[in-house]
This record gives structure tokens, C-alpha cells and sequence, in this order.
RNA sequence: GGGCAGGUACCCAAGUGGCCAAAGGGGGCAGACUGUAAAUCUGCUGGCUUAUGUCUUCCAAGGUUCGAAUCCUUGCCUGCCCA
């Protein structure tokens, strides 16, 4: 193990805030003369298995624990999971089986086992012990806070003052997770910033149960692809661990500069003053294909920026279409022709006839290169040729016409 | 338990009897511009058909009316105040 302050180093690496830089101090030297490594603790909601980049920050926060030879616990909040997720503002999650949960926590640690060591991970799972617990066990637990301390938190003080609503159990979120450092004797809590407040309830109720405090430390919340609001799922600015290379290669490359250069500093380990030194094109190109191989090889990152720059840097019609379609007799009139509208429409890339023909009326539309833009026209269609289909800025299809015999 | 204010399209939010498929903003899509970006500008943004047509929409179910998102009744949901 490494000595304490080369340790504080690493630990400090992009993180916002550590809370009691003191107590981590403490911890490590401890863990050093005791030869006893920390517990470092970080949970995650089963619901979403499609791990996204935004959290492999707080990932690879755990992973430089793990390298300093600290023992790792990746928590899956089976139990809370199920009774719903308190930042949701209306929806209402239906209870997972134990099937499904063991099913989501299987993929989990097929994505987070590309970044982490697995012989040196302990997962656990909070129903281990919420499970278990009786509604008497829920009163005391409850009973060790108050109301006023969870008002502060700030989305329910926020959601007071604006007259929303807010359900009872999402008060019990924060005491949950806080128990779950109760349980696992967390030494040190990582999460977003936006967690905080829950981490510290994990604080205070360790200090109630008479264990050692846990030092909570949180990580920035990495901007979604609109460079805004928080990367996720709901949001629909998110970009998965196990999107398609291609698409993955595409998402980042539609970020702006200054999103990029976040990532950079985020999700990579590249040194930032050599990325702003190259062209922002370049750069943006070199970071989606280090993203890209990390987590589906080198050779996919390599063609996934070839395929990219085939199909929008030199506007080539790209090897691998998104579509194929095979026309049949009666999907034509007379047997050799098809309305423009109908033959984008039968793709599937567009959602209704009415988009596809708004799309060709605004010029979205190139059959063989040739814009077209006459929503009525009609294509004859030959047999035995293919045509080549541009549908929008990114669709791409490929449709020939073989006759019924 | 009582009183009050609300529930509108993906989201926020106007509209309070016909001119409403429903203002405005956000988001999304397309075009121009570019570095395939971002920013900016323009257009589009319920379905079907492509016509100046039709069908389904304004929490739900009934009702009033020639006609309702708009009025009435009941129900469900949310917030506030009082108990």
C-alpha cells in the first residue's frame, strides 16, 4: 500500500468534496498500520442495468480505491429500488421480482467489470438485510431522525416551497441508505453530488448506532450529451456502456467543445493541456475512440472512426446501412412504382407517414445522392437495384425490389 | 373531516361555449452555416389521406347544448389553509 499522502492524492483526483478530509487521513494511516483496508462503500439503483457513462465517474472512483488495495463494495439498492425512486417526480416503479434483480445485477457486473477488478469486488445487495427487516425494525430505524433535518435536504425543500408533492417513503430513502453504511460498516461513501445529502445521513446514523462516521466523498455529476442538465436515462442524454460502437462513436461526437473537454478531464486519464493543444476535431475524434475501445475493444473504436468519418467527414454512403429493406409486388402500385413518403415510411426509421413526408418536404430526403424533395413523387422502382437511401442527417437505407414469383 | 386552488399535447404553460389539433417557451426533427459539432438563423412538430378532407385528443365517466378543453354532476389525483 501506498503511503498516506500519495493515497490522498489519487483519492482527491476530481473529486468535489471530501467530508472529513481529517477523518480520511485518519482512516488511511490506520489502515496502513492495521493492514486492514477500508470499506468503500457506492450504490446503485437496480432499475437501470444500462449503465451509462455518467456513472462511470463515480466507477472509476472506486477503481482508484481498489488499486490502492482498499477493498471495494459495489451496492445494489435491490430493496430501495423497489419501493421507487425519490428523485422521480411522478412515476410510480413496480416492484421488481427476484429474478429480475438478480438478472439486472448480472449485467451490471458484466459493464462495471470492464473497469473494475472482479476478484477484488464484493457486490452486496441492501435486501440482504431490508429484506429482513419488520415493520417494528422500520419504526426504530425511523425514529432516528427528524423531520426538519430531511426537509433540508434540498429537493424536498425545494419541492415544499413550490407546493409539490412529496410521498412519506421517500423519507424513507436516505435512512435506508444510510443503514446500508450501518450494515456494511462503510469507512468511506462515495456518491454524486447530488447525493450528498444522503451520504451524510449515512453519517450520522453510523455515529447513532455507535460506529465510526464514514467519510463521504462526492463526484462531480457528469453533463449529459445536451451538455446541461445530468446525464441519464429519463433525460434521454445519456450515452450506455453497451450502445453500439457506432452509435456510442456518433453520440460523442454531437457534444460540444466545452462538454468535451469535461469528458476529458472525467472519463479519461489523458493529460488535459495535450487534448486542448490538438484540433477541437481531433480531439473530440481521439476522445470517442478511446470511449469507444474502452469498452468494446480497440478494433471496434478504430472502425467505429473510420465508419464516422466514411459517412460524414467525406459524406460516403456508409458500408453497414441502418436499415435493409427488401420491397415485394405488392408493396407497389401497378407493380413498379411506390410513393416517395411510402418507401421512407416502410423503413421504420421515421414514426408516421406524416414525418416522413414532412421530412422530404424540408429536404431531409437523397435517393442515390439526388435530393428529393416532392413529397408526392413517385420512385420506379427496378428490379434487382439497390437504392441508396439518405433519411435525414444520420438515417441510412438500402432498398431493392424483388417481385413475388 | 371542512374550505380553497388546480389536473391541457414529450415537458412547462396559455386558453374559460363555436375563429381550437389547441398561443408561447423548452425539447425534438429538418434545412442553412460548420469541424459530422456547438452557437446562430429558418421551417416543421397528433394520426390517416393530401386535401383547403377526415379521425382521435385537453384526468375519468356521465350530462346540458345545434356545438365543450371551456358549463353541470360524480369520481380519481395534487397542493394550500383550517380542524
Amino acid at each position: 500500500m501506498k503511503d498516506v499522502n500519495q493515497q490522498i492524492d489519487l483519492i482527491r483526483r476530481g473529486a468535489v468534496e471530501v467530508i472529513q478530509p481529517a477523518e480520511l487521513e485518519a482512516k488511511l494511516k490506520r489502515a496502513l498500520t492495521e493492514s486492514r483496508p477500508l470499506r468503500v462503500k457506492a450504490g446503485f439503483d437496480p432499475t437501470a442495468p444500462d449503465l451509462h457513462l455518467g456513472h462511470t465517474v463515480l466507477i472509476h472512483k472506486l477503481k482508484h480505491f481498489q488499486d490502492l488495495g482498499h477493498q471495494v463494495i459495489f451496492l445494489i439498492g435491490d430493496f430501495t429500488g423497489m419501493i421507487g425512486d425519490p428523485t422521480g417526480v411522478s412515476e410510480t416503479r413496480r416492484a421488481l421480482t427476484k429474478e429480475q434483480v438478480l438478472e439486472n445485477a448480472k449485467t451490471y457486473q458484466r459493464q462495471i467489470f470492464k473497469i473494475l477488478d472482479p476478484a477484488k469486488t464484493l457486490v452486496e445487495f441492501n435486501s440482504r438485510w431490508m429484506g429482513e427487516m419488520t415493520a417494528e425494525g422500520l419504526i426504530q430505524l425511523a425514529a432516528h431522525y427528524r423531520v426538519a433535518r430531511m426537509m433540508e435536504r434540498d429537493d424536498f425543500h425545494k419541492r415544499f416551497q413550490e407546493q409539490k408533492p412529496i410521498s412519506v417513503h421517500e423519507f424513507l430513502y436516505p435512512l435506508v441508505q444510510g443503514y446500508d453504511s450501518v450494515m456494511l460498516k462503510a469507512d468511506v461513501e462515495l456518491g454524486g453530488t447530488d447525493q450528498k445529502f444522503n451520504l451524510l445521513v449515512g453519517r450520522e446514523l453510523q455515529r447513532d448506532y455507535g460506529q465510526e462516521s464514514q467519510v463521504v466523498i462526492t463526484m462531480p455529476l457528469l453533463e449529459g450529451t445536451d451538455g446541461v442538465k445530468k446525464m441519464s436515462k429519463s433525460v434521454g442524454n445519456y450515452i450506455a456502456l453497451e450502445d453500439k460502437p457506432g452509435e456510442m462513436f456518433g453520440k460523442l461526437m454531437s457534444i460540444s467543445d466545452t462538454l468535451m473537454y469535461r469528458y476529458y478531464e472525467l472519463l479519461t486519464t489523458e493529460d488535459l493541456g495535450h487534448a486542448k493543444s490538438l484540433h477541437p476535431m481531433e480531439a473530440k475524434q481521439t476522445l470517442a475512440e478511446l470511449i469507444v475501445a474502452r469498452y468494446h475493444g480497440t478494433d471496434a473504436g478504430k472502425q467505429a472512426r473510420a465508419e464516422f468519418q466514411q459517412k460524414f467527414q467525406k459524406q460516403e454512403f456508409p458500408d453497414q446501412p441502418d436499415v435493409r429493406l427488401q420491397l415485394a409486388t405488392q408493396d407497389l402500385r401497378d407493380g413498379k412504382t411506390i410513393g416517395l413518403v411510402d418507401l421512407v415510411a416502410k423503413t421504420g426509421l421515421v414514426p408516421s407517414k406524416s414525418e416522413a413526408r414532412r421530412l422530404i418536404i424540408q429536404g431531409g430526403l437523397e435517393i442515390d445522392g439526388q435530393k428529393q424533395s416532392d413529397a408526392n413523387a413517385m420512385l420506379t422502382v427496378i428490379e434487382g437495384k439497390q437504392y441508396q437511401l439518405k433519411i435525414g442527417r444520420r438515417k441510412f437505407a438500402i432498398v431493392g425490389f424483388k417481385p413475388d414469383t
